[in-house]
DNA sequence: CGAATTTGACCGGCGC
DNA sequence: GCGCCGGTCAAATTCG
């Protein structure tokens, strides 16, 4: 799933590999399958603001397939551990992520966390398919130190009730933990000014699947940004280095990321975003350079279709997935959008992926279905339920 | 051969 | 002031 930090790609693949975004590897990283419940209604708020989530297109998007994490009751996460940490509680109630503990997803300022979260797929990155404990080894606040360590007011708190959420004492809202970076410093440097004042977003992914790692070990998700790694350190208490990657969808661009794996556990990657990207993002993955040698762009067989001719396409539900996800993963060739109507082209690109994804989530879901991401498939499956039986047989009655 | 990655060196912030 | 550490640079290497 991709990190849809603009990293569409990241959430899909991160969140258990589904691939809306047509995602590869990262895919494979969901430990459990997931499921996705169908929402009561959510209206769409679609906003494009680069400089408001690092370069984010759906950051602020109030997904239609998606509820606020607020509004629990018959939400989306309904069955999220922050709301039921039982596996079986949540097993037993059809749809909902089981048991999925929720992770980090911060920045600063934390206005964010006064938003309902934001969009599915952001959402996906919150959330680890591995369901150890009540909170994910991310959430701790070593990892939180780590990614940026000379700062911590408090550690986060572990709300005493049954939803398990993990907050921040200066948060309101749970799951989320203020980002370290501006106003943050750890009783032992308190006053200490950080060394960089720059704005940064942790965010905690389930670690790609061995089949996308590079030569050197290191696994590394893809985002629709192009990334160039600049340099790799090993960091102090960590026995996992830390890669640095900079923003080479664009000349100039300021964006930087660190990835690295969490300390307390391998399987999560811990990607701290620092400074904003200052262009859209790009139509292209590799819109200056190729974003990673491991993952070679498929972006060849997105460019002759468009989300718009959804309607021709095969009705068979999962290859119907197969074909939207591959399509909207990669935009159109950059050399066919001139650089003044790019934003405009991929504003109503995404409109259109949103309606054909809740087409096809609504087709599906009505059908009885339960969408689910599974760490071996590429898009998001379809799983029988009784009802879903059920309508099979009065379909074949009819 | 061009582009991306690797990796050691360098630089600057910070703690002592 | 010194040393540690994180972040960046850039030459060398690797890859497609």
């Amino acid at each position: 799933m991709e990190n849809y930090q603009g990293d569409l790609t990241d959430i899909i693949r991160a969140s258990g590999g589904s691939s809306i975004g047509g995602g590869n590897t990262a895919a494979e990283a969901a430990a459990a399958p997931h499921s996705w419940q169908f929402p009561t209604s959510n209206p769409v708020n679609y906003s494009t603001d680069p400089a408001e989530d690092f370069g984010d297109p759906f950051a602020h998007l109030r997904d239609p397939l998606l509820h606020d994490i607020d509004t629990p009751v018959s939400g989306f996460f309904h069955n999220a551990n922050i709301i039921k940490p039982s596996f079986e509680e949540a097993a037993n109630t059809a749809g909902g992520f089981a048991n999925a503990p929720i992770n980090l997803a911060h920045r600063i300022p934390d206005d964010e966390m006064k938003r309902p979260a934001s969009n599915i797929f952001s959402r996906m990155l919150q959330i680890a398919p591995t369901a150890k404990l009540p909170v994910s080894p991310c959430d701790s606040p070593a990892v939180v130190a780590a990614a940026s360590p000379r700062g911590l007011e408090g550690p986060p708190i572990l709300v005493p009730n049954n939803t398990h959420t993990l907050i921040s004492p200066n948060s309101s809202k749970g799951c989320l933990v203020e980002s370290p970076g501006l106003q943050i410093s750890s009783p032992r440097n308190t006053g200490i000014k950080r060394r960089k004042s720059q704005a940064k977003k942790v965010v905690c992914i389930p670690a790609p699947a061995p089949a996308n790692s590079r030569p050197s070990g290191e696994v590394v998700p893809s985002d629709l940004w192009a990334w160039r790694k600049y340099g790799q350190k090993p960091i102090k208490g960590s026995p996992y280095p830390r890669g640095y990657y900079r923003c080479s969808s664009s000349k100039g661009c300021s964006a930087r990321k660190q990835v690295e794996r969490s300390r307390t556990d391998p399987n999560m990657l811990v990607i701290t975003y620092t400074s904003e990207h200052n262009h859209p993002w790009p139509t292209q993955r590799n819109a200056l350079a190729g974003s990673t040698r491991a993952q070679p762009s498929k972006s060849s067989t997105a460019t002759k279709s468009s989300p718009n001719s959804q309607a021709q396409k095969s009705t068979n539900p999962k290859e119907e997935m197969k074909e939207f996800s591959t399509e909207n993963t990669a935009a159109p060739s950059s050399s066919s959008l001139d650089h003044a109507t790019s934003a405009a082209v991929k504003e109503e690109m995404h409109q259109d992926w949103i309606i054909t994804r809740w087409k096809w989530m609504t087709r599906n879901l009505m059908k009885g279905f339960r969408i689910a991401t599974s760490p071996h498939c590429q898009t998001p499956t379809l799983q029988k339920t009784a009802s879903s039986l059920i309508w099979e047989r009065l379909r074949l009655t009819l």
